[in-house]
DNA sequence: TCTACGGCTTCCAGTAAGGGGAGAGTCAAC
DNA sequence: GTTGACTCTCCCCTTACTGGAAGCCGTAGA
């Protein structure tokens, strides 16, 4: 028979604890005084204690415990420990990997990147080619976009472009080629239409990407995918998809080419 | 200039999310109308919370990324997260280790092995050979440790024993020996004293250890060693000193073998 | 016998990072 | 004018306890 402080100082667990288990009906003790209001302790709870503790050191939860202690078969609670626990270390590692990517980029980097899961979505798209990369982009969002909202407006005049509106363009050939390059412009809509001239609706699916925000002139966006690409590399990813540039701020409401905002979206999976 | 949920829908995170970073201050809105308390953010908090969410990913508390915020060196934060991180994962893998162990075990397994800190403290000591492990037991409880007790209260009146009490025994030859065992009887007290005849006081320093209570007879206590050796060995730990069995109940206040409680406490230490 | 002190009690508050929901106000479309 | 979608604030809930306050209990010393 012990009071909580001996109690507690054989079980190695302190006495908030013990009131706790109390409280919760965990762990009860032999007898609770009527009058006093203390607990009795004896050894038979020292031993459940104990398998308590054993318990809780593999981090099952209490209400885990209940479950086990009530005697019915603990080996499903285990698998499931067993299937968080994995995960939790392949999250860890993975948070460790970005953690010695940053220690060991360079102090005044700023790019940074996250992973977002991106939900599904219907988009017209149109695709155009390019003479090159830069030079065409400014021709591109200024003259080539407004008419495609102009055509697609004409046509089906109770579409719905998606709000917050998600326009990108991707570059759908995949390998990389200096000349004529094709790219995908893409606008989130309502729901499906019928295609016409070169314009084409599709479903887009929900995919994981790595994102890096840009801003700045687009002259410098291949650094934002350079920083993309070691990133993934060096974290344990791989590229799933042709990656989209998302354009948040640009020419249409930023006069200032330093103010421009574009995220860079690469669809990965893990390896 | 965007409502929160088309700003939520643009960073992908909750609408309650942002009002908790605002409330916290951690991201507040580019304006709040001052009438309707609507929430207006702009293209510079997707910029923010692109990098909050960056440092959220790599598990750092909103407290880290308020000092990151703030302009400070990250590098230390990092670090520390750093060390939790792989402070983490070694715990995660050592209680991995310690499902798998209990998933392979046998169902009906009555050992449960903990690992507890033992506090140090001051023991009088005394050896006793005895002449083979079990037989002799119930002789040296009953006969020679009551008379250790007599001998000590009668030197000093004013010793006292810790509370609750801890005595145990220990093999200090370290080696297994079939006849003629060294064993060492200890009980905590209050502070050292003169050594006398062959009692000697000594501190016991703190050390960590597996815990495995053993309920029944002492003929059955080497299959509760078996377990703990096992388990040490599986979970990637090794015996750093001579194991203690501590007495719990025994001949002393439980008449029935069956109720006899021991606990086998082995030092130990991460491999 | 009085008192001091340690141990025990209950109750309340707080943790981190939001989630869930109620009740009320706002906005735009029909 | 009304409906439905959106937003606001406020409050409670989560886990497994920890810390502290106010008050009762038990024992040892003067």
């Amino acid at each position: 028979m012990f009071r909580i402080g001996e109690f507690s100082k054989m079980s190695k667990t302190t006495a908030k604890t013990l009131r706790y288990y109390d409280e919760i009906g965990l762990l009860k003790p032999e007898e609770t005084d009527q009058f006093t209001g203390y607990r009795i302790y004896t050894t038979d709870q020292l031993v459940q204690l104990h398998r308590i503790q054993e318990l809780r050191q593999i981090g099952l939860s209490i209400n885990e415990i209940r479950v086990i202690l009530s005697g019915r078969d603990y080996e499903p609670v285990l698998q499931k420990r067993k299937a968080e626990l994995i995960s939790m270390l392949v999250e860890g590692q993975s948070q460790l990997s970005r953690i010695e990517f940053i220690l060991q980029g360079e102090k005044d980097m700023n790019y940074f990147a996250t992973i977002k899961e991106l939900p599904g979505c219907i988009v017209y798209s149109k695709k155009i080619i390019i003479p090159n990369y830069d030079a065409a982009k400014q021709e591109v969002y200024f003259g080539i976009i407004p008419k495609i909202g102009e055509s697609i407006a004409k046509q089906y005049p109770v579409l719905k472009c998606a709000t917050p509106s998600y326009c990108f363009i991707t570059y759908p050939d995949g390998e990389h080629k200096d000349k004529d390059v094709v790219i995908e412009f893409c606008e989130a809509v309502d729901k499906l239409y019928p295609d016409f001239d070169d314009i084409v609706f599709k479903e887009v699916k929900p995919c994981t990407i790595v994102s890096i925000i840009h801003k700045g002139a687009y002259s410098d966006l291949a650094k934002a995918y350079a920083y993309a690409c070691k990133w993934i590399d060096e974290n344990g990813y791989v590229i799933a998809d042709s990656p989209r540039e998302n354009y948040i701020d640009g020419i249409w409401n930023k006069e200032s080419e330093t103010d421009w905002l574009t995220e860079v979206q690469m669809p990965v999976i893990k390896k």
